[in-house]
DNA sequence: CCTCTGTATGGAAACGTTTCCAGTCGCCGG
DNA sequence: CCGGCGACTGGAAACGTTTCCATACAGAGG
């Protein structure tokens, strides 16, 4: 259906290497050749095929992108860092959503690989070891680079990370300088589980600002909209000590700032709120809310970058991009305690 | 570098058209023979090269899908709708942005068509008669569905829209049964050039709701967030008789919130507002928005359909699915006019 | 015992490029 | 006038698959 080179060719009356000359400019082709050939091809609308190309030359298959979804605008702008990275390079992006399934992730991760992609940027879901040697094994077929996750089990494969750390701990030093001393994490690990960095961030921050043990409360919640409203429910009817919230993400952020408005409780007047990660929505937040931006696009063109540039020389923990925190008028002074207990 | 299947054929002892089979499943092949060349495969981590593949077979290069951006909830939920339906066909998906630019989105259509993609799917940012052509010389190339947007100079290339008639048709309908006569429609086109569905729909709802020709307050805007907050401005602080205001598109909406809380008009209680299109923030604000949500991911899901399932019969105008209003709390009855004019 | 059908297998020809290797031609310096 | 030496061109061999065709063999039916 298509036409071939081989159609292009006959058409101009030259050979075919000499079409494929004027379309990959490798040799030299004569002006009045060039303009015949190009004449056909516009006669004929042909297009180059990318697999014959791809098949000979073995090069440029693009990158895979893997997401957990395109409904947070973390990830969306982070997509959108890979896509200028990929443009600056030549490179195309395969995009695919796992929804939080590692099976689903797995799955895209090796079609990919099939692709013959020259490697994948992935914010990956999984968490088990199984998950890790799922991933280790599409490592050894290309490139792979992990965004805003490590993954334990996965060794080789290289992350770019915000500094998370630093953002929360100066968040807690902000909320501790207007007085705060009982601040709540909303978002820490099951108990019993490893606490991730944010947490421990958080605790050491909290320590450092001179406030009790007990002071630092951890309320763990999943990664979904309901347990994230579960779980700010439950901390802000039941812990009326508290006077001020750590959200560990923005749909906790969300369900804090829902519940308070349920409860009645002002903002900040009875409870300030801050949260990780800067979204749109914050500055429409009444009032707008305090976060800490993370520099997703830049972390998806670092990824990038770190596929098809510093392939040979890797560094297995690149040295995390600055968070940076925005204040807007979420967080106040404490009040007294609110209740009883 | 990597195996080829050859090496596995050379491994497993058998020809390369037995390790076909075994791959792509389509002759016969003995039970022990496949398992001995399984177990080449895995040694020697063969993967099928996806370029050889469809180059012989002329199929699955996946389809493509051309954005103004991710950042726009909307334009992330149609993306996922299209992933969802690339999946339903075992079939992958090119990504690419075009930040609004119509330069870079031919570049981007052009490069799919070059993938031989199977379909492009795309939400076009062009306008003018130029950026259409080179979208009909895609089309010639490869199936191409538009979503969201109709393109007038390229005929024949179908849209998969959302019935926003209808839905504006109701919201007015609804702001008329509270009591609003004199409304305002954010986002209209510039004077001289052609109304779009929303304004022409607006206009006529409001007309047969039984206001006058003058209560239909058309304030155009261009499809930035400045633009928006400069139109939302001028229109709040000029038109102390507009009651509502109807925003056609969630930047518009977000323009009109912040602009009412800066002059510290309450709402609903000195101005409703509304918009089209539902996003997560609408539930956030305060008070929470009405909308009229439009069906994102099903529209993707559709696009993706109509490329790959309906390609022979392919309609040029699919009916438009449905809109819906959701009834927040930001409209309510008017107040009497907020000063003098 | 011979043929016939069916299942397993291998060889080889495509698919549309790129690129190596020759070959043709015009032109310059000797 | 001739030996190169460029610039330009065409033929053909890959690249890694799929698939058509031929072959081999086993069992069934005559």
């Amino acid at each position: 259906m298509a036409a071939t080179i081989k159609d292009v060719a006959a058409a101009a009356g030259v050979g075919i290497a000499t079409v494929s000359r004027v379309f990959s400019g490798n040799g030299p082709v004569g002006a009045a050749t060039r303009e015949r050939v190009l004449a056909a091809a516009r006669a004929l609308d042909y297009r180059p095929s990318a697999a014959a190309r791809s098949l000979k030359t073995r090069g440029a298959a693009g990158i895979g992108l893997v997401l957990p979804g395109l409904d947070d605008p973390f990830a969306a702008e982070l997509a959108e860092g890979v896509l200028a990275g990929a443009r600056d390079h030549g490179e195309h992006v395969l995009l695919d959503v796992s929804g939080g399934d590692p099976a689903r992730e797995a799955a895209a991760a090796a079609r990919f690989a099939e692709q013959r992609v020259d490697g994948i940027v992935a914010v990956p879901a999984a968490a088990t070891p199984a998950d890790a040697a799922a991933w280790a094994d599409v490592a050894r077929a290309c490139g792979v680079v992990f965004a805003d996750r490590v993954l334990p089990g996965a060794a080789g494969i290289p992350s770019v990370l915000a500094d998370d750390a630093a953002g929360v701990r100066v968040l807690v030093e902000y909320l501790a300088g207007l007085g705060h001393r009982r601040v709540a994490f909303l978002g820490a690990a099951a108990p019993g589980a490893a606490p991730g960095v944010r947490e421990r961030a958080f605790r050491a921050a909290l320590r450092e600002a001179g406030a009790d043990e007990r002071d630092a409360v951890a309320v763990p919640a999943r990664p979904n909209r309901d347990s994230a409203y579960a779980a700010a429910a439950g901390l802000l009817q039941s812990r009326a000590d508290v006077t001020a919230v750590v959200a560990s993400g923005h749909l906790l952020g969300e369900a804090a700032v829902l519940v308070a408005r349920e409860l009645d409780l002002r903002v900040p007047g009875d409870v300030s709120i801050a949260m990780v990660d800067d979204v749109p929505w914050a500055e429409l937040c009444d009032p707008p809310l305090t976060a800490v931006a993370r520099p997703a696009r830049l972390m998806g063109q670092r990824a990038c970058d770190l596929l098809l540039r510093d392939r040979a020389r890797r560094p297995a923990a690149p040295a995390p991009l600055p968070a940076e925190l925005v204040v807007r008028g979420s967080c106040g002074p404490p009040r007294q305690a609110r209740g009883p207990r």
